[in-house]
DNA sequence: GGAAACGGTTCGACAATGTCAAACATCGTT
DNA sequence: AACGATGTTTGACATTGTCGAACCGTTTCC
């Protein structure tokens, strides 16, 4: 039976509708969107309700993700090896680099940060761990995407890349060129690609099976980062010392 | 039709196992504790595997949390209103009592951290949103319970009130007092009943029907916190009037 | 002020759908 | 080499979820 449960998909996309920009939709929303009778919708729903992944909006009738998904979710991060075995190094790279130190993985075409570091000093950041940044806008993406071309070709072949500053690679084979540097020298960088006067510079982290199972970067303003338009050396060989670090804890061969 | 979906309850049962302390479950554990055959649950993991709700470890072949439900635990933050409405708040609260401070929700019979801003100074904290913590062993969860005495009664009912520390109030007579104490004066605390050195105070958030749907305090050792083993009046002054703040915030008439 | 349009919700008949138990494959262990 | 433990596939069955129309309450707009 290589088949999948029906209505679990189609909870599972409700879900992802909920989750996107619109926060809160109604059965007919919904319905529209996936071409599915109101009725079906609404049995989902309920179910969904009953179990707390959504809830509904006493005044406006409309749903929205519940509470169950949090606690899931944070859950997902306790189980999650690359996570726990990097906290330590995030942690000491932030202090070596006074930088915020993001660590990302591969989901849907783009980078799900599942551990962030404030810098050591700084004002009040909003913590990103959950969220989804462009893979091709961001040293992360960069860094995961030269370790797993076959999915940067399938990004690349969708429909064109968004451009968030003057300076986001959008041409497909300048991008291209980019992940074969990054390939052979190990990190990867971004400078103004995703907000106009921040950069970033991230490398790849493997597995015991040297497959990249994720990377680590730090963040943080042009004038930091760079000198002359250009990652600063030590704040490289930070990152890419902490990426080998993270890579041996999880198994990986000493280089 | 007021059933809901056989399968998707089942599988909401299945990431709830996942979620709980055992991080990774094989077919046949999770088969043997909901009572289904191993078949049924195989062909409900693949599902949840397809739409990325679960992973399955390539060696132990065993399932955990997958990465998309990371994703939703975020999103379900951003569309939260009462943490949305509190981050400044919370900011704010934190920076006068010079404490951690952390805004929570019922959520099964349990209080589900929310929001959580660290010690202003201090040295690294782990974060706690999305864990769920005792109800009748915090000062959150006390405020909460004390508006929602229907569940308090639920969660009396169960099998008997964990004790933490030897201060823990396990006897439900007594929590019950308390809980009347606390209703008529507005706010909670807890002294070393959860972590023998720890103490924390908190107060009920209410929207524009009045009812309690959620409780923001501050957590921290007991000698900053207390004075005679009493919460600081100050302290308490600060959180109130924090809890009140974000009331009004949310559309509560004005105190 | 009425009526139409839109929201979420319920209903019952139908058959497609998910379930089940047993057999399979693949490990590691005895 | 046989066992026992995994996770996985299979096919028959009837339970289960689906569907579309009808329902009820608000809001909107003549």
């Amino acid at each position: 039976m290589p088949g999948r449960i029906q209505s679990i998909e189609r909870a599972a996309a409700i879900l992802r509708l909920l989750s996107g920009r619109s926060r809160r939709l109604g059965v007919a929303e919904l319905a529209g969107e996936l071409g599915l009778p109101k009725g079906t919708v609404h049995g989902i729903l309920r179910t969904l309700q009953f179990v707390g992944f959504v809830e509904q909006d006493r005044e406006s009738g409309k749903y929205q993700l519940g509470a169950a998904l949090l606690h899931m979710g944070s859950s997902y991060l306790d189980g999650n090896e690359l996570r726990t075995r990097a906290l330590n190094w995030a942690d000491a790279l932030a202090t070596q680099s006074g930088e915020s130190v993001r660590i990302g993985t591969l989901h849907e075409n783009q980078v799900l940060i599942v551990h962030h570091v404030f810098r050591p000093d700084d004002s009040r950041q909003a913590l990103e761990v959950g969220s989804l940044v462009p893979a091709h806008a961001t040293a992360l993406g960069k860094a995961l995407l030269a370790s797993h071309r076959y999915l940067a070709a399938e990004l690349l072949g969708g429909d064109g890349l968004m451009s968030y500053t003057p300076a986001t690679v959008t041409d497909i084979y300048r991008l291209r060129r980019e992940l074969d540097d990054i390939s052979e020298h190990g990190w990867a960088s971004e400078v103004g690609e995703l907000y106009r006067d921040m950069a970033s510079i991230a490398a790849p982290i493997t597995d015991r099976r040297r497959v990249t199972v994720g990377a680590i970067g730090i963040t943080g303003p042009i004038e930091r980062l760079c000198e002359a338009a250009r990652p600063r050396p030590e704040l490289i060989g930070y990152v890419t010392t902490s990426a080998r670090s993270v890579s041996r804890e999880l198994g990986a061969l000493p280089w």
